[in-house]
DNA sequence: GCTGAATGTATACTGGGTACACAAACACAC
DNA sequence: GTGTGTTTGTGTACCCAGTATACATTCAGC
């Protein structure tokens, strides 16, 4: 039996992913070090030991090396909507699940000094920021995207396009209000009581808002 | 008595403003024709017939010659908000200014071919809908702070980000799901409908989220 | 081994944005 | 008018992300 997270038998793809770790692991040391601003490709590439255009082989935009996780975010989410309970509602689905994920330690919940480390690396750096706002953007789409399926409303769903956002817009400020606190507070239980108390605040409002549609 | 709107007597200030407009107006011509991502600044000096300093000089960045009016946006929130009726809640305060702002047709929410455009330019620009999005971050600041003021709390309180976040995903989502109505339709009528019915939902929601704080 | 596909790499280019130095236009004083 | 300091416009030179392309290398599978 092959461990599925140990490196493939293939040695060209062994090789591949190494390249890729390297660069990955090169950038992160100089993004924490000087910031994502102050490092320019060429001194990855060089830290890396890799021509500059490998990089962008396994990048395509530098902020790509940041934020290289974004699709289990997204896995996440379509998969709490997939097998839903017919008797809990979706939002409420959603809800149980982000205390689940908590109660879990997952790594996107997680309030400690290397996610703090990390928020402050995209709160520093307006190009960061922008592409976390297009990666909420797109978590958007796949929650209204399953939200639909899992009532068989059509994607399109003004209704579905709604309960997204509000979730969204929920979580997102929950996650930056729990790292506030963790970093004033120091006790990443009370930071995620923050996160918690918001996001069930924010549940009660989508559920409230789509009040007469399939998905409270 | 000056008119307020007429060009000012100083002629220094006439000029910057007729080589802005300049700038602008021959922007717009080139968006609308070829696309924003396939203008180069280059070539809107040359339209504008001034060097290519002077298009930075007076916007900072190419999007801001499309988002040049963000700053009024920002002021109808503010004004909502500053004398409000304490007898009204905030977030229903909000809910009747957007109600307000329809039937008055204000520029931002008023549905036709030239705003139908407008969207399309920039949602056929990744680096527009970027700047879209940097602003409804701005715009979900300014909200919170009015939010926090109006009703004594410091600007830093979590309730107000949520309350916040929960009306600008709202208006978002009601803004373009109007255009897409609008888009399908050709009907301003039926938009607006769309627009305020979401909005509505969403403030029921934002109320029914903030239920035992002031904002509600 | 042969062969074709992945992968890595150098070179050259595009285009937004910045730094800086300088010139012209202007308001305001005298 | 004549200076004088400031605003505005401008050219030059630069930085850096990202793209196109052509070429070399490495590997898998036959």
């Amino acid at each position: 039996m092959t461990d599925p997270t140990s490196p493939p038998a293939d040695r060209r793809t062994r090789k591949r992913l190494a390249t890729r770790q390297a660069i990955s692991l090169a950038a992160d040391r100089l993004f924490r070090a000087r910031g994502f601003e102050h490092v320019t490709v060429d001194e990855i590439a060089e830290a890396a030991d890799v021509g500059r255009m490998t990089v962008f082989n396994h990048f395509a935009r530098k902020e790509d090396m940041v934020f290289d996780r974004d699709e289990e975010g997204r896995e996440i989410l379509r998969d709490a909507l997939r097998a839903r309970d017919p008797g809990v509602s979706p939002i409420e689905t959603l809800r149980r699940r982000a205390h689940r994920l908590v109660a879990e330690q997952a790594p996107f919940v997680r309030f400690s000094d290397a996610s703090r480390a990390f928020v402050q690396t995209v709160e520093d750096s307006e190009t960061l920021k922008a592409r976390a706002r297009a990666i909420r953007d797109e978590l958007a789409q796949v929650v209204t995207s399953a939200l639909a399926e899992s009532v068989g409303r059509d994607p399109t769903d003004p209704d579905a396009h709604l309960a997204a956002g509000l979730l969204l817009a929920t979580w997102t400020v929950a996650f930056v209000q729990g790292h506030l606190t963790f970093r004033t507070m120091r006790n990443p239980e009370t930071a995620e009581a923050t996160f918690l108390a918001l996001v069930d605040k924010g549940a009660k409002g989508a559920e409230a808002a789509m009040a007469g549609t399939p998905y409270a």
